[in-house]
Order: structure tokens, then sequence, then C-alpha cells
DNA sequence: AATGAATGAGTATTCATTCAT
DNA sequence: AATGAATGAATACTCATTCAT
């Protein structure tokens, strides 16, 4: 029974690719929904439909597996970052922009709250070993850095502003709210979630970073 | 044979209630360390130098018993909040000393962090089910309320700001740059963590608070 | 605090009694439910509403409690048939009587076939150490044993009927049908515990028995 | 390193198959002798020489299993029940040696009256959810109705007797005498299953069964 | 007579990982 | 590139039993 003896070197290799990419994602997936160590391998081959000795073949062990999905949600950030373009935009606008990106891609992205808080839980070892650990840095602090110093010589900006710990806390007003929305919504007795209280959130957090930035 | 006839009840009932606080320690450590997922009901047992069954016999399973560390954590950080007495202090003060305090406290208790993470990955069900969900509620509110209130009304406070919202916002800043301290500083390649930069990070929070709030 | 210093010792006596009957009841219908391996002290005490540490004290095991439950189920299957009087009745009455009863007494002690499966599976070790193990002997083979050779020499039955045969064939015909009465009625797909069925095997029965005994 | 190129997928499928064999065959035997509540799966897979893990990656978990060793059981009689023949064999020849082969397949399998004891002790709920529960049915019952009514219309049978109730009694016959040989030999002190006694059994049931149904 | 606290040895089941092809 | 079979080491949980009073 003679068949097509052997394939396109390339279209095995895309289908190479594509697995990896399909593991990848079930991989993502079943990290943020059950953390690190509540995420199973047979699951993540099971989401991902292929055969689970495949995801050891492509990702030698779970530890590798999970740094390799972190890297990935790094990545994928950083390239929706680089589209923000706030250098086109006068410092006010510029921030305000990025506050409402970054509450927007938490939004869209809660499994990568997940993941970095299982990453932090161990201690973020799995980006000590990666090599790339630099280049996961977000270009964004060099680019609000320019932004904070083109405000503060147009005198709309207060001066003496770290922009990593501006960058920081404009993370951490929307990532408190969305990464315990559950716990809190439990305690205050109300739904953080509606549409409402997502724009009341919103709302806050600008008055807050632009109440403290913006000079009277 | 005569023994001391009266077996103490008071002595056998303490050492139920010693042995049950001694696993909710031990309990509480390990959820704090590897998550809920990567507990390990024999390492809790070991920790707290008891048999295993006996966890079993007094919390019934694991889901339980995280469920019962984390009501005691909320117990514990009210109990420090119910201390703060911030009506005595002006509204400024205040502010700043509730900023401190929570600072202050997730420095003290990183445990707490990570339990709430925990708690949010499996979408709080284990605030669901405990009737004394509402009486987890911070009492802080009703206080922080006050607060904003007598600010405004001495004219060094904006107006119109939600208690709930800036307690949330307090506390965020503090939470993502403790929580995430790990992927943070590998990422940015410095150490969040000296002396140095944690006196930073306080007064960047406070002036972002204050900024906000006060008057010009 | 004086308080009534010693129960009347008749009194507690009574108590003992009746906490071992309530414990012998309990263990009855735990093992009868669940079986010797399946049965559990911990559920016999509940049913029981007695503290499990008694069932120790009184019947040291779990083994000697069923050996107990056991003797008890025989003396009680016994107590009863002494009441049947058969030799009272003529022969054929008599033998139809004995189909009745032992009958009757399987659909309303269930619990008597389920114990005796377990016993066998343990190959009646629980009966081998018991002393009582002749006692428990049914009386009822002597009186069948008169009964048929009354109908014998009445000229009604045929000769040479071994009364241990006959009784055992008895209790088989009702025993097999009422013990696996859920497999038979699974695999017959039909409800063989409707009062119909149940009334069709009883003349069944009696006619294969006494089709076998009256001579034609 | 060139090895055989063609991994004989046949042989593969055989592992499997035998693999499963094996496990089933294991725990029949340990289920028929401790039942399922006291059957223990390191045993199980102790017999099959197997690891405990492949157990469950075949069969799921004890009470599938347990299913599975039942369904075999059930196929394995049916197997032989359909090598009786018995509508070759003029009506009193057939009906003896139904007699015959029910005590003889209940003395060489032993087991299987276990399982249905503990079958029976669980309700039948693992027939209940069995779509073959009706493919488990003999269909010595329609060849039992074919002989029947040809003894009938030969005039050496005696009308109106239910196929399944007389199934049932030429079982039950058998069963209760060898399912619960242990208690019967306890109580009546005497061994019921030397040569002698069991020949005498054979007898007397052949007698009881034909002494039914013969006109005389 | 009665009981709440405590425990060692299991017990079914799961998990990440490897074998063999 | 891909996969079904197989496994050792856990893992949550249970059980009969004993301790101490």
């Amino acid at each position: 029974m003679p068949r097509d003896p052997s394939p396109a070197t390339e279209e095995r290799v895309r289908d190479a690719d594509r697995s990896q990419s399909t593991i990848l994602a079930a991989a993502r997936d079943e990290f943020a929904e059950s953390g690190l160590g509540g995420a199973r391998m047979d699951r993540i081959a099971e989401r991902a439909g292929l055969n689970k000795r495949l995801i050891y073949y492509y990702f030698e062990d779970k530890e590798k597996l999970f740094q390799a999905v972190l890297e990935q949600a790094y990545r994928d950030i950083r390239a929706e970052e680089a589209q923000l373009h706030l250098l086109d935009l006068d410092p006010a606008t510029a921030v305000r922009r990025l506050i409402e990106f970054t509450w927007d891609y938490y939004l869209a992205h809660p499994e990568f709250m997940t993941l970095l808080n299982s990453a932090n839980l161990h201690r973020a070892r799995h980006l000590q070993g990666s090599q790339r650990a630099r280049e996961l840095n977000s270009p964004l602090i060099d680019t609000l850095a320019a932004v904070l110093e083109r405000g503060r010589r147009d005198g709309v900006f207060r001066g003496g502003v770290d922009p990593v710990q501006l960058y920081v806390s404009i993370a951490g007003l929307s990532y408190f709210y969305l990464s315990n929305t559950h716990t809190l919504s439990a305690i205050f007795g109300r739904d953080l979630m509606t549409p409402k209280a997502r724009s009341e959130r919103l709302s806050h957090m600008t008055d807050v970073i632009l109440g403290y930035l913006l000079r009277s």
C-alpha cells in the first residue's frame, strides 16, 4: 500500500510549530485556571487534543512548560504595549491611555494575572533561569520616563516621579481589583464586575493617577 | 489507687483547642508557601507535629481546612485594623497611617497575600459558603468614609471620593508591589526589597494617594 | 456540687444491657447493609447513638462484634421456629407451614441472609470459634424428621427423605430468590418483589416440595 | 542499529488485551475471596503481576472493575450453558442434565456465587448501569420452556410450570447448599462437601425436581 | 458506664513521567 | 512527528483501634 513517502519538510516543520503553539495555549489555560500546583499534564494534553507524550517531547517537563508559558505571556503583553505609541500623544493623554490599556489588558487576559501569581508563589524561579529575563522588561518604562519628562517640562506634571514606581502603581490599581475580584466581591457583598462598577473603577484610577501627577 | 479526681475539664478542652490552633497555623504556612493546589496534608501534619488523622478529625478535608485558614487570616487582619483608631487623627495623618499600616501588614504577613491569591484562583468559593462572609468585611470602610468626609469639610480633601475605591487603591498599591516582587525584581533587574527600595515605595504610595486627595 | 452519689446497681446493669442490645442491633443493620468488609465501626456507633469506644468495651473488636451479631441472628430465628408447633398439624399442612414460615422469615429479615453470606465468605470462622455452634442447630430438624415419618406412616409422603436435605431445600428455594432478587430482577427484566410475583413464588415452592413429597 | 521494522500492531494490541484479561482474572479471584468491600486494589495488582496504575488505566475505578468482572462471569456461564443442547434429549433427561450442569458449574466456579452475593449486597447497581443487562439473560429460559412443553405434550410432565420459577428453583437448590456450606456444616456438625455428601445432595435435588415434574 | 482526643497502617486514586515503537 | 502502554512515588483520605480520664 504505497503512500506519499514523506511530507515536504516545510510542512512537517509547520505542523511541529502548530503543535507547540497548541500545547502552549492549552497549558496557559490550564495553568491559569488551576495554578502551577493544580495544573494537570493530562488535562493539558486533552485541551490541546494531542498526545501527552508530545508535551514532553517539546517541553521536557512541567516546570519548563510553565516557564515557556510565562515567557510567552510576557511576549504577548509586550507586543501589545509596543502598539501604544504613547509619544504621539500629549503627556496627560498618554498617561490616561496607559491606564486604560493596562485595565483593558488585564480584563481581556485574566490568565496573565493568574500566571504571575503562580510565578511569584514560586519566587519567580521560572524567570531566573530564563536568559531572556531582561528582554521581558517593558519598553514602556523608557517611554513613560519620556512622557513624564515632557509633562514636567510643559509644566503640567509634577517633577521627581520615578517611572518604575508609577508603572507599578498603575498596574497595581488595576491588578488588585481584578485579580482579587472574587474575594472583594464576597466581602463587600457587591459584584465588582458589573459594567457600572468597572467604569467607576476606571474613572477612579484615572483620577488618582492624574490627581497625583498634574500640577494644580 | 486514688488520683487527681477532677480531670480539669478546662485543660482537656484547651488541648483540643491548642491542637486546632496548631493545625491552623501549620496549614496557613503550608498554603501560603505552596498554594492550595501545591499544599500537602502530610506536610501540614509534620509542621504541626500532630498526626495527620487529627487534621481530618477537626477540619474534615483539605478544602474546609483552607476555608478555616482563610477565615482566620481575615479575622487576624480585622483585629489589627481595629487598633488603628483613625478617627483620633487629623484626616491627612489618618490616611497616611492607613497606607503605612497596609504596607506594614502585608510586609509582615506575606502569607495573607498568597492566601488571597489562592482563594481568588478558586473564585473565592471558600468564602461563598462561609456565613461569616459579611462579618469579614472591613470596618475600616466606615471609618475611612468618616475620615474622608471630615477632610472634605475641613477643606483639605477633595470631595466625591468613594471610600471603597480608595481602600482598594491603597491596598492595591502595596499588594501588587509585594505580591509580585519576585517577577518585578527579575524583570527590572533590581531587588525591590532592599530597605531603600521599600522606603521609596512607601513614600511614592503616600505621595500618590495624598497627591490625589489633598486640595492644592 | 453534691449529686446522687451512685445509681442503684440494678439500674446500671440494665443500662449496660440496653447499651449492648443497642450496639448489637446497630451492628446487625450495618453488617447487613454493607457486609463485614464494608461495615464501619464509626457508622455502627453513630447508628447506636453511642460512643465508639463503648463498642470496644463490650465487644473487643470488629470480628467479635460480628460473631455476636451472627449468634444473635441465629438465636432470633430459632426462637421463632420454636413457636411453629408443627407436630400439632397434619404432615402436609406442617410442611406447607414450614415453607411459608421460611419464606416469611427471610422476607421480614433480609439481614439474616446478608449476614449468612458474610459469614460464609469468611468460611464461617465466626461460628467455628463459637462454643454454641451446636446450640445454634435448628430443633426443626428433629421435628421435621417426625413429621416426615408420620407422613410416611400415614401413606401420604414418600419414604426415604432425609430431613436435613429437605430442610436445606426448603430454605434454598426461598433464599436464592430473595437473596439474589436484585440480580435476578435485572437479568429477567422484571421486578420479582411485586405482591403478585411473591405470591406466585410461594405457590411454586409449595408445589415443588409437596409434589415431591406426596404419594400420588 | 536496524531493528525489526514493523512493530507488529497485532502484537501490541494483544498486549493490551492480555493485560486487561489478566487484571480481570485477578480481580475476579480477589472479589470472590474477599467480597467487594474487602477486596484490595493492591492485591489485585499483585495477583495480576501488573502495575496498580494500569488497573485504573483500563478500568477507571474499583466499582467499574467489579462491574466488568461481573459481566465477564455472566458471559462465562452463558457460554457454557450454550453447550448443553438440552433439546437433543428427552424431557426428563434434559431436566436431569440441567440440574447436574448447574450443580457442577457452581462447584467448579464458587467465585460465581460470591460475586453474585456481592452484587446483590449492592442491589445489583453494577448491572443496572450495564446496557448489556438483558444480554446477560439466560437463553436457557427459552430452552427450558420448550423442554417443559414437550414433556407436557408427551404426558410425562405436569402442565402449568413457569420455566423461570423452575430455573430459579433448580439454581436455588444447588446455590444455597454450596454458597452456605460453611455455616451449614458448622451448624449441622458435619462436612457437607465430602464426596458422599455431594452425591447425596445431587440425588436429592434430582428427586425433588423430577418428583415435582413427573406425572405419576 | 461513658467519652473526646489521638494514632499507625492502610486504601483508593492520582500524577508526572518514561518505554517502546 | 506522534502515540498507546506502563510505572514509581506520591496524595487525599479512611479505618480499626487505643489513650487518658
